[in-house]
DNA sequence: GCCAACGTTGGC
DNA sequence: GCCAACGTTGGC
């Protein structure tokens, strides 16, 4: 049974869209532990991911993707002139771990972070607790349901 | 190990 | 641009 996740990213950095045009990207520069551990320990191959779209006028999910590879090192972490690079990081002793996403359907209607707040359904989703800053986090099955089906999409045709 | 200072996130 | 929430850092 694979689990369901969700990702923030700011569009102006890196879009739905982009991993669309891209088809698989890497999702680097995450420098959060209880994030990374998500990435390393938990994730796996298949599990559906919720796009969502924060820092902007209107933050909503847009898109499914799909975990598509294992973890293995971020490897802006070893790259002096990147703006993620840790200086305490080293290829033998990395600290940051991510996985490659794919795109796997954009959402028919985006469902913005005041609807999925209004939403009874939705009770307990991390995204909306209060004071969340984590960028990659869990979503019950039935959470990730509910959001595809808000926006348009049928959970069983994924 | 405590905790104040600081930096970042991200909604509004 | 503001600011609340939160994580990290570093002095002690």
């Amino acid at each position: 049974m694979n689990r369901a996740w969700l990702v923030k990213s700011e569009p102006n950095a890196y879009s739905y869209e982009d991993l669309e045009r891209d088809g698989r990207t890497p999702w680097d520069g995450v420098r959060n532990y209880q994030a990374r551990n998500f990435m390393r320990d938990e994730m796996q191959i298949g599990d559906a991911v919720l796009f969502y779209h924060s820092n902007v006028a209107d933050p909503a999910v847009v898109g499914v993707a799909r975990v598509a590879s294992e973890a293995y090192p971020d490897p802006t972490q070893f790259d002096a002139d990147d703006p993620h690079f840790d200086p305490k990081a080293s290829p033998d002793a990395p600290r940051w771990m991510l996985v490659d996403l794919e795109p796997l359907r954009r959402l028919t209607q985006a469902v913005p972070l005041a609807r999925l707040k209004e939403d009874p359904a939705l009770e307990g989703l991390a995204l909306v607790r209060r004071g969340n800053r984590l960028s990659v986090m869990p979503v019950d099955d039935a959470h990730f349901r509910h959001v595809l089906e808000l926006g348009g999409a049928d959970p069983d045709a994924l």
